[in-house]
RNA sequence: CGGGAUGUGGCUCAGCUUGGUAGAGCGCUGCGUUCGGGACGCAGAGGUCGGAGGUUCGAAUCCUCUCAUCCCGACCA
């Protein structure tokens, strides 16, 4: 009826599509304290199904959880050059620990008496404090590998925020591990790369990813390497899925990590540190969503079939009740995550769009002309198709439908990334892709391998390399080339776009 | 830190120019009618108008200060 109950559309403006997509589909919502955001249960389900799957990933592939402190000592991250330089702007900073009521006026104030005597930072990230520690774990090569990661929250006092996307305070997992070799750490890069982040975009979150490497200019502080995965939103910018960061010895000198050798030498260890956060609900909903509301992959959904009972009456609601309950249980047990909208104060319609917004993959309405002909309407939510399916198939085929809409999914994702993915040989060309407020998409260009170049081509276009591709999209991708615009020689096409 | 704007029931906002009993829609509560794509009627509850000070017989409205938030830049995975 009224259009407020709705969200604006993509086409009309992208970025209030999402920001009212967030609030309205439930997930998220503004709080009160600056740049933070209240993570609602709706919203924090997802992301609990997303943990999960992830951390079985991390245990299969030989990883422990701990747990290390919300506070680093201001020194501490002071002890890496490049560390410093990359999060200091972003930090803040516990100076005092005790409160008390204001002499000149009302309310509290800090207590000058209770100053510390060094600040401590709340952790914009943990390498600092867990390297910190490491140091007195690791004496010799039989203590290494240390494979260990950590679900926690992390605080980037970002100037500008967005749900999700950007948040001062956030949730991610890090990954912090050490090894006796330079090699040794970069399998366990491209370990997490592939077998987790890589696996988890595609098969759970239906994200179709470029795996790659970072320019020198865009990879993390303090890292030798970065090595990250990057999808496309509808409005062809590219997001940052996730990072595998190889340290090299850097951490491991700014901490004083040595270990015996079985040759008996004392040597640096290898360290690798990886991530993902909250930020893939952001990249998870550019993806599929549309202006219905939020397209959940039915692998993540916190719920995957919604049950919608009619009846306006006590008697043919105790019917359609009782049909919805049997169905709910029989889903349950192949193991769905199932609701049943027994509200009766909401009209069907209503209940209709209150799902869809929600992203529910999969409806059953359940409805006494339904009961009378023996068969449901069963609705899914990625094509809005409907078909109507006899009584006794609907559990079976609420089921299948999960799979079918998890592939569908991905497959559209890829083919939307693939149409919007371009060869591009000219600065001109270039130029006029990125021209303009919109993304672009993704252009694979020659680069010459320089900063300077990377910055030039940012300052004029605003894009980025997002990354060095490790596997050609397309076979010619590998070949050399001259680069886009400085005409010098390129070994491969990279990853150009416009980042969120 | 620059530039711009906004603070009024839970939410979105009107009222301010020209000072005079605080309003609307949505939401909420109750009752009734409804229920196959965002139903309707009736009756209710709910606000120290961001805060402090000033002008005035009288301030949501005018003045000063202050706090907070949002947008655009700068910054940034």
């Amino acid at each position: 009826m009224s259009s407020n109950l709705g969200i604006p559309t993509r086409s009309e403006n992208f970025s209030e599509w999402y920001n009212e997509l967030v609030v309205k589909a439930d997930l998220a919502d503004h709080s009160s304290v600056r740049g933070c955001m209240v993570i609602k249960p709706h919203g924090y389900a997802l992301w609990e199904n997303m943990q999960r799957a992830l951390d079985d990933m991390f245990k299969a592939t030989g990883h422990v959880n701990a747990y290390f402190p919300l506070f680093i000592p201001k020194s501490y991250l002071e002890k890496e050059a490049d560390h410093v330089e990359g999060f200091a702007k972003e930090c803040a900073v516990v100076t005092h620990y005790r409160l008390k009521s204001n002499p000149n006026g009302s309310g509290l104030i800090p207590d000058p008496d209770s100053q510390l005597e060094e600040p401590l930072v709340v952790r914009p990230t943990s390498e600092t404090i867990i390297w910190n520690t490491y140091s007195k774990w690791i004496q010799s090569y039989r203590d290494l590998p240390l494979l260990i990661n950590q679900w926690a929250n992390v605080v980037r006092w970002e100037m500008r925020t967005r749900l999700f996307l950007r948040t001062t305070e956030f949730l991610w997992q890090e990954g912090h591990t050490a090894h006796a070799t330079f090699e040794e750490a970069e399998e366990e890069c491209l370990t997490i790369l592939h077998e987790c982040y890589g696996k988890f975009a595609t098969d759970w979150l239906a994200v179709p990813v470029v795996k790659g490497l970072k320019s020198e200019g865009e990879k993390f502080p303090g890292a030798d390497h970065t090595y990250c995965l990057e999808s496309m939103t509808q409005d062809l910018r590219a997001i940052q899925f996730g990072t595998s960061h190889h340290l090299g010895q850097n951490f491991a000198k700014a901490f004083d990590t040595k270990f015996q050798s079985k040759e008996g030498k004392l040597e640096y260890v290898y360290a690798t540190s990886w991530g993902v956060s909250t930020r893939m609900i952001g990249a998870l909903i550019m993806t599929h969503s549309d202006d219905k509301g939020l397209v959940c992959p039915p692998k993540v959904a916190p719920i995957q079939v919604v049950i919608v009972p009619m009846g306006r009456d006590e008697e043919t609601r105790e019917k359609t009740h009782g049909v919805s309950d049997d169905l709910a249980k029989q889903l349950r047990e192949k193991g769905v995550r199932v609701k049943v909208d027994k509200r009766e104060k909401e009209s069907p319609g209503f209940k209709y769009n209150y799902w869809e917004m929600r992203g529910v993959p999969v409806r059953i309405e359940v409805g006494p002309r339904d009961l009378e002909a023996g068969a449901l309407t069963v609705a899914r939510r990625d094509t809005g198709e409907k078909e109507t399916v006899a009584l006794d198939n609907v559990v079976d085929r609420a089921f299948s439908l999960q799979t079918e809409i998890q592939d569908a999914l991905f497959a559209k994702a890829l083919q939307f990334r693939e149409e919007n993915t371009h060869r591009i040989d000219t600065w001109e060309e270039f130029q006029s892709v990125f021209a303009g407020e919109g993304g672009g998409g993704f252009v694979l260009a020659h680069w010459d391998g320089t900063t300077e170049t990377e910055d030039k081509i940012s300052e004029a276009t605003k894009a980025t390399i997002r990354c060095i591709p490790l596997e050609p999209l397309h076979p010619s991708d590998a070949e050399p080339g001259v680069c886009v615009f400085s005409g010098k020689p390129s070994k491969q096409r990279v990853v150009f776009a416009k980042a969120y």
